[in-house]
DNA sequence: CGTTTTTGACCAGCGC
DNA sequence: GCGCTGGTCAAAAACG
C-alpha cells in the first residue's frame, strides 16, 4: 500500500527530490492526472485544496532548533505554506477534488550543519476531518518525513489524502520500514543525476506550487518567503519538462543566501525549493527592491492576471506583511526583529494593500530578539480569528488563494474553531524552542 | 533610476 | 581528456 523511499546517502540526494515528489505525486490523486507533458504552467491544474486538515506541532517536536543554518524564513519559521490554518485550506465543504499536498524539509547536513534544527513542525494534512497517525500506514495517508526527522526534531509532514492507490509514503533516512512496500533511492551514481558543484547545506523544500494565476512566464511559481530574491539564472533540467530556477537573496548585498525553484517534474502541483547557504543579514526590513519586485510575470504571456503575483511571490513587497509599521524606507528598522528567522506570515504575494490593513489590525511586534515569534502574537490569532479570516476572506489571487485555488470561498469559516489550536500549537512549539 | 528578469555563455564537477 | 550537466555570470531588456 505504501511507498517508502529510501535516502540511503542524503549527500548524494539533491538530484532525486523530485523522485521523491514523483512518489507523492503518484500517491495522491491530481486534478491533473498524468505526467506533465512539459512547460506549460498555464495548463497546469491549480494546487491541492480544500478539506486539508493541518494539525500543528506539539511543543515538544522542534524543541532543539536555535540555530538557522540558512537564515530563511523555513527557518525557525513555520512556513506560512506549511502552516495555514485550517480554514485557509479548508474548502466550503468541497469533498470532490482531493487535496494534498506534501512538505518534506529536507536538510543536507555539510561540515558544519548536523542535525540542529527542527525547521519544520510535525504536520498532518489530512482529506477528511480525520488526522490520521499516517506514521502508521493504516490509514490512506501520505507521511513525508525528511531524513532530518530522523537526525533532529525536524519536521514530521503527514500528508493525508484519500482515493489514492499508493498513499502512503514515508521518506526517512533511517530506513524506516512499515507495511509498505519500498522504493529505494540509492547513493549510487547512477542515481545522482546531478552533480554536486561542492559539499554544501542544503534544504529542500517541496510546497504545493501556486496555481498558473500565479506563473511566469517561465512557469515557475515561486511562494514568497520574506526574503527577497533576486533571480539570476534558470536552466533546464534534464529529465524534467521544468527548468530551475536560481535565485539569490537580494535583501542585502553580500548575502550568500540562495534558493532553487523547480517543479516537480512528475507534479506540476508541487514545487521544490531548494535553499543553499545561508543569509548573513537580518530579516528584511523592506523590499530593497521595489522596482523589480512588483514588476513580476509582466513577461508572461501566458496569464496576464499574473502580474504582480509571481515576483511578487518572490520578492513582493509583501514582506511588509508583519512587519510593525515598518517603512520600506527605514531599513534596520528598530521595531523588527534583529535576528534573521522571524519570517513575518507572508504566505506569498498577499496583496500589498490588504496586507497593510491586515497589519494594522494584527498589530504584530517583532521587537522579539530572540529566535521565536511572540507569544502576543499567537494571543492576536486567538483572540481575532474571525477578524483575521474574515480579512482574509477578502484577498484576492493572493498566495493562499493560489495555494488553495478556491478554499475559503464566501467566508467558510467551518473549521475557524481550529484556528487557535492551531497557533497555540504554533507558538507553543516556538516557546519550547526559545526555552532551550 | 534602481531593480529584476531573461538568456546565452562560461565554468566546474562528475562519469566514462 | 572529453562530454554531459548543473550552477553562475553578465549584458540587455523590462518594469515601476
Amino acid at each position: 500500500m505504501c511507498s517508502v523511499f529510501e535516502f540511503q546517502d542524503m549527500d548524494n540526494f539533491q538530484g532525486d527530490l523530485t523522485d521523491v515528489v514523483r512518489g507523492i505525486g503518484s500517491g495522491h490523486v491530481s486534478p491533473s492526472p498524468g505526467p506533465p507533458e512539459g512547460p506549460s504552467p498555464s495548463s497546469m491544474s491549480p494546487p491541492p485544496t480544500s478539506d486539508l486538515h493541518v494539525e500543528f506541532p506539539s511543543a515538544a517536536t522542534s524543541a532543539s532548533c536555535l540555530a538557522n543554518p540558512f537564515g530563511d524564513p523555513f527557518v525557525s519559521m513555520k512556513d506560512p505554506l506549511i502552516h495555514l490554518p485550517a480554514s485557509y485550506i479548508s474548502g466550503a465543504g468541497d469533498n470532490k477534488s482531493n487535496k494534498s499536498f506534501a512538505i518534506f524539509p529536507k536538510i543536507f547536513e555539510d561540515d558544519h550543519i548536523k542535525s540542529q534544527c527542527s525547521v519544520f513542525p510535525r504536520i498532518k494534512i489530512s482529506q477528511s476531518n480525520n488526522i490520521h497517525d499516517a506514521s502508521t500506514c493504516n490509514s490512506p495517508a501520505i507521511t513525508v518525513s525528511s531524513a532530518a526527522v530522523a537526525a533532529s526534531p525536524w519536521g514530521m509532514i503527514n500528508v493525508n489524502t484519500t482515493n489514492s492507490p499508493r498513499n502512503c509514503l514515508l521518506v526517512d533516512n533511517n530506513n524506516n520500514t512499515s507495511s509498505c512496500s519500498q522504493v529505494q533511492i540509492s547513493s549510487s551514481p547512477r542515481n545522482l543525476g546531478i552533480k554536486r558543484r561542492k559539499s554544501q547545506a542544503k534544504k529542500v523544500v517541496c510546497i504545493p506550487a501556486p496555481a498558473a494565476m500565479n506563473s511566469r512566464s517561465s512557469g515557475e511559481v515561486v511562494p514568497s518567503d520574506l526574503w527577497a530574491w533576486r533571480k539570476y539564472g534558470q536552466k533546464p533540467i534534464k529529465g524534467s519538462p521544468y527548468p530551475r530556477g536560481y535565485y539569490r537573496c537580494s535583501s542585502s548585498k553580500g548575502c550568500s543566501a540562495r534558493k532553487q525553484v523547480e517543479r516537480s517534474r512528475t507534479d506540476p502541483n508541487m514545487l521544490v525549493i531548494t535553499y543553499t547557504s545561508e543569509h548573513n543579514h537580518p530579516w528584511p526590513t523592506q523590499r530593497n527592491a521595489l522596482a523589480g519586485s512588483t514588476r513580476s510575470s509582466s513577461s508572461s504571456s501566458l496569464n496576464p492576471s499574473s502580474k504582480s503575483s509571481t515576483a511578487a511571490a518572490t520578492t513582493s513587497p509583501s514582506s511588509r506583511v508583519f512587519q510593525n509599521n515598518s517603512s520600506k524606507d527605514e531599513p534596520n528598522n528598530s521595531n523588527l526583529p534583529s535576528s534573521s528567522t522571524h519570517p513575518p506570515f507572508d504566505a506569498a504575494a498577499i496583496k500589498e494593500e490588504n496586507v497593510e490593513e491586515r497589519q494594522e489590525k494584527m498589530e504584530f511586534d517583532y521587537n522579539d530578539v530572540e529566535n521565536t515569534y511572540r507569544p502576543e502574537l499567537l494571543q492576536e490569532f486567538q483572540h481575532q480569528p474571525e477578524d483575521f479570516f474574515a480579512d482574509l476572506d477578502e484577498l484576492e489571487g493572493d498566495s493562499l488563494t493560489m495555494l488553495l485555488s478556491h478554499s475559503s470561498g464566501g467566508g467558510n469559516m467551518e473549521n475557524k474553531t481550529t484556528i487557535p489550536d492551531v497557533f497555540s500549537d504554533f507558538f507553543d512549539d516556538d516557546e519550547s524552542s526559545r526555552s532551550l
